[in-house]
DNA sequence: AATCTTATTGACCAGTGTTCAATAATGAAA
DNA sequence: TTTCATTATTGAACACTGGTCAATAAGATT
């Protein structure tokens, strides 16, 4: 019993969130438990409460990086030269169901997770990378967009990815499907 | 301590299933627990074991009733007699989002619960659902879509409803956004 | 050296799904 | 009517969960 490590090991959030986040991504919110994540640091459950408030600030502090990571995905199609303005779109679309794909887990947690305490949290991440988004289709579109066709687009990739989240389909797996719904989305707003 | 109830008053599946849908859709799969459903009931949680394997068995017991709801109202817009068939295909697309929010917890359960418990339960289900979906947007649609396009429609749905159920919003706080969406998906397929 | 601050522990609480021996009510057979 | 197997119910027990907090030791400051 010793109430305090001594001061190379001591626990910081980065090491926390670390473990966490592979926790996370490999069980999900509700089954990666505290207890098994204090498991894996070594250290007791108290102690995560120390750097934490509660489980679900842990997880929101993860998720929120994960938002930043899909805002540089747009950003970076964006500054990408290509040919037309059509292509541009078509990789966007393309690219937002490939995250999504590849980072399954992390989509998840993104924009499926079902937990009262956890939404009570999770407001602005979504809501600053989908202004983002809008941004990005209503720039690359080639007629004025009104809002509610952008939200339509978006939730129409949401739909994509959720879907193969679901049933845990490789984006290799359904490149061309995501193809072909980009596709059909340029051709809704074309 | 009475070791059984009397006969005028057994537990039945149905008073099971009556009481544990109420709380099933007050407080969602997770936090409506069996010792709350047998609170209500009366009994003790130990009790409704005996008339089901385990919760998640419960849980689809009760929605697989309104499993098929969803194909009666694609039904019955078919049934209907509307001037044209872009009517009707507006009516498909809109119904199905009122049938996803109207039902936010059963949507959930035949297309977003991750719960692996749950999963092993209901696999075929959404296929059947979805092919009946198909096979209705093809008879209605102006030009002879491909398999793709009806795909990504029903994609596109599922997104739609996906996403506010997450946020538990009701059918009637989106139904225009709901109809400008429907309004969308034509488009891109006329 | 003494004191203050900080980080950690682990016991504890109230809750969860699930199992199961014990047992009482029921219905059928003797 | 009495026996007896079947059936339905209980509640204790188990192994978990997220969260709280007094006790305490390591580090920093004076």
């Amino acid at each position: 019993m010793s109430p305090r490590k001594s001061a190379h090991d001591e626990l910081t959030k980065e090491a926390i969130i670390s473990v966490a986040r592979d926790l996370f991504v490999k069980e999900g919110y509700s089954s990666a438990s505290m207890r098994k994540i204090a498991d894996t640091l070594q250290c007791s459950h108290g102690a995560i409460y120390y750097h934490f408030k509660n489980k679900a600030q842990l997880f929101y502090e993860i998720v929120e990086a994960d938002f930043q990571k899909l805002d540089q995905v747009l950003d970076s199609v964006l500054g990408e030269s290509a040919d037309t303005n059509e292509q541009k779109l078509f990789s966007i679309f393309y690219r937002y169901i490939q995250f999504g794909l590849t980072h399954q887990k992390h989509y998840e947690l993104m924009f499926l997770i079902h937990d009262d305490d956890v939404k009570s949290y999770l407001n602005e991440g979504p809501n600053k990378s989908y202004m983002h988004f809008a941004q990005a289709i209503n720039s690359l579109a080639p007629r004025s967009l009104s809002i509610k066709d952008i939200w339509s687009v978006f939730l129409s990739l949401h739909g994509f990815v959720t879907h193969y989240c679901r049933s845990e389909t490789t984006f290799e797996e359904v490149k061309e499907l995501a193809s072909s719904h980009a596709q059909f989305l340029i051709k809704a707003i074309f």
